[in-house]
RNA sequence: GCCGGGGUAGGGUAGGCGGUCAUCCUACGGGACUGUGGAUCCUGUGACUCGGGUUCAAAUCUCGGCCCCGGCCCCA
């Protein structure tokens, strides 16, 4: 009988798990130099926490099932609600404000898998809860800025919308909210001949000829903080985007502060959801094609929409799976060394429990071996310690006993010193 | 959900107009070689994705499932 794994899951090997380790470890850095703090949130939480969130539609892209006690559960398909949801549990009448808070952990789609997206996928990411705009977003963009840095991504592109103005312009012309969610996802497409069909081709989404055509100059801004003016040129008519404009330019001034300057604004990110209220911001790798994102994020009231009472969250994060293909694509994978230190091999039968007691020597000083577990002929070990490409080998012979001594051997060089078992672990740490 | 390309030992592959024992490389185990690895030689284990159909005969042709890859839709 054969097993496979599930459609759209992986496993993950020693070496790629050393890498996403080494990933996740510098992730953690920056956001712990940042303030932040670790989570961990239940892989599964009861099915209604997403259904508020999203609406009844995305269980057709959930794992839902029914326990033996009839609850109703799904296993999370990201990593948002849930923290909301802990923090309304735990943290809403205990914490003084801002909390920051960090997650790392796998999410959970019922997708047609294809390239950057599986139905188990693991989400980085952050949330800032109760800071005051714009400097709380600056703060939050900032640290995803350093975390691309800290990784080795270069090039990459971070967008920033603020989805309050064209919200404001939606208001003043009385669109309806099914219309404005319409143009939102023509937007959000990002294709402008798509978007001009639908503004001003044959069946114009909205009636306003007036409307269409500011949408249509707003999108087509897209670029660094000198495009402001022109933004400003094109809604200065209207009161009602007027306040969420102030919030883009503050946002942009702080972010010099924070000393970020590679970003592209671009009224043309949408995110679709209406809980987000202020700025929007996703990151684009352009050499992972089709799903080039591995970012997104922006300032929601999500707390308000499971009942809690109103407050100010910036979060995003960073699809990890998609980061590790980015940084394949773009950076020189460096080569990964041994996981031990040191190989101990025994000669014959007799010396074996010494070959043990050394190793515990060894491991109680923090140095990492491995030691004959097979009572293998001692020319296998060394062919052994050779595919393990361990740089050291200690030789554990009865020659050498006798004085208390060892062999010591270099594996790339190919010498060898006899050392006395006390030295072993000063010499090994030297070698350093 | 839709469109296209695929699936042969652990990994990588040849074969593909149906017809000897299914090819080679690599990895793995053992040996040549009883205190010294990377080389060489010998040797062993190990595969046609699954199911139905056509046929005297299917890895090969055909239909369907499963899975993988790329794209569309979607993407909280």
């Amino acid at each position: 009988m054969e097993f496979n794994k599930p459609r759209g899951t992986r496993d993950f090997l020693f070496d790629e798990m050393r890498h996403r380790n080494e990933v996740a470890s510098s992730l953690r850095n920056v956001f712990e130099n940042y303030g932040y703090q670790e989570i961990k949130t239940p892989l599964f939480e009861e099915l209604k926490l997403f259904t508020t969130k999203s609406g009844e539609e995305i269980i057709d892209q959930l794992y839902n099932f029914t326990d033996k006690s009839n609850r109703e559960l799904a296993l999370r398909p990201e990593i948002t609600a849930p923290v909301a949801r802990l923090y309304l549990n735990e943290l809403q009448k205990s914490s003084s404000k801002p909390i920051k808070l960090y997650y790392y952990g796998s999410c959970f789609r019922y997708e047609r898998p294809q390239k950057g997206r599986f139905r188990q996928f693991w989400q980085f990411g952050c949330e800032l809860i109760g800071a005051k705009s714009p400097e709380g977003e600056a703060e939050v963009i900032a640290m995803c800025n350093d975390s691309l840095d800290k990784i080795g991504i270069t090039g990459a592109d971070i967008n920033i919308n603020h989805l309050g103005i064209i919200r404001g312009l939606f208001k003043h012309f009385n669109i309806d909210a099914a219309t404005q969610r319409e143009v939102m996802v023509v937007i959000d497409k990002g294709d402008k001949e798509l978007l001009e069909e639908s503004l001003i081709g044959e069946n114009p989404l909205i009636d306003s000829e007036e409307l269409n055509q500011v949408l249509i100059k707003l999108i087509d801004l897209v670029g660094d903080k000198s495009i402001l003016k022109d933004i400003e040129e094109l809604i200065k008519e209207y009161e009602e985007p007027k306040d969420s404009f102030e919030e883009l330019k503050q946002l942009v001034e702080t972010l010099n502060s924070f000393g970020v300057n590679n970003y592209t604004i671009n009224l043309g990110v949408a995110r679709g959801l209406d809980y987000y209220t202020g700025i929007v911001f996703e990151v684009y790798i352009p050499e992972l094609g089709a799903q080039k994102q591995v970012c997104g994020g922006g300032t929601y009231s999500l707390i308000k929409v499971f009942g809690g009472e109103e407050i100010e969250s910036t979060g995003f994060a960073f699809g990890f799976d998609r980061l590790m293909n980015a940084i394949e694509e773009l950076t020189d994978q460096k080569e990964l060394g041994s996981h031990i230190d040191v190989y101990i091999a025994p000669i014959n039968e007799e010396v074996r429990p010494k070959a043990f007691e050394i190793a515990q020597l060894l491991r109680r000083n923090g140095i990492a071996c491995d030691v004959d577990l097979n009572r293998k002929k001692f020319k296998k070990l060394m062919n052994h310690a050779n595919n393990l490409k361990v740089e050291k080998v200690i030789i554990v012979g009865p020659k050498d006993l006798e004085e208390n001594n060892v062999t010591l051997k270099d594996m790339n060089s190919g010498e060898q010193d006899i050392i006395s078992i006390d030295s072993i672990v000063n010499t090994l740490k030297e070698e350093e």
